[in-house]
DNA sequence: GTATCTGCAAACTCTTTGCAAAAAC
DNA sequence: GTTTTTGCAAAGAGTTTGCAGATAC
């Protein structure tokens, strides 16, 4: 998986950057939540159950910081806010299927696009490091009309 | 093309909009600006050029109308603002190439990922009806230093 | 003429920042 | 002890909205 509690405690003593309860329990919120899409107000939502006293701007803070560090990847669905899901290396190869209708973020993989990069490396004068798929449609349960 | 002034007017008029001197404006912005990815406040600086009396709040409700219509497509390229260009049917085909350094945004054509929705729509039970799809990078300007 | 549209300023949402107190090592 | 981190409140960017006056047809 890649990030476990130790992997993190590396990446950020590393960096000199220290594990803070809030930097744990913030942690713990995308340990508990792994098929979400968290914004920064939905992840202060849940933190607030447990430790009432952190401030969103902590959780802005260490979103930005786990977002540095790979421990996060951030992303933007264009609904105007920040989302955040455990960063995988192999996410090249995992997009999104973002519902138009009840806004359901779900994943599908894919390794298609490799051939593509190279191809716009040579014809484009380009050098790629990333790329985003996304894409936009109605989910099943919003097809049969139970959302 | 599809977005010469009279296919715009039958848009609005369509829906019982008009087209005001100020819709006029901004759309003549995007007319001498094909290739650009303009955000609501680039439209707002080269309309002041010629029209210092036209507001930001005007050209924001333009843009957002003329998304709705069709007549322009929003974007995000994540960076905290829309960024607007002509809607084009073929969009589905036109991906962009967002360079890390200094923001450009360039566009290449692709129709690999036709195939691609079919299986989704297949193996996710998903109703696709649009996707987008960004390659991040660095431009050529960029690689060699002169950016 | 009347419904739509505009310009302005104020409000709103999401995010960032300054600062003094608190905590980590 | 010193540096990092936190919580709070205030500021910031981008966008939206309410409203009275102006404009398109």
């Amino acid at each position: 998986m890649g990030h476990n509690i130790d992997v993190v405690k590396k990446k950020l003593y590393d960096k000199d950057y220290k594990l803070t309860p809030q930097r744990r329990v913030i942690l713990g919120v995308f340990a508990k939540n792994p098929d979400k899409h968290l914004s920064a107000e939905e992840v202060w939502g849940i933190v607030k159950g447990t430790n009432p006293e952190i401030g969103l701007a902590t959780v802005y803070r260490t979103l930005d910081l786990f977002a540095e560090l790979d421990i996060l990847q951030k992303m933007d669905f264009g609904d105007g806010r920040g989302r955040y899901e455990f960063y995988e290396s192999e996410v090249h190869n995992h997009h999104h299927l973002i519902c138009l209708k009840c806004g359901y973020v779900s994943e599908f993989e894919d390794d298609l696009l490799e051939t593509l990069e190279s191809e716009i490396e040579k014809k484009n004068r380009f050098q790629v490091v990333d790329h985003q798929l996304k894409f936009y449609g109605y989910c099943e349960k919003c097809r049969q009309g139970t959302r």
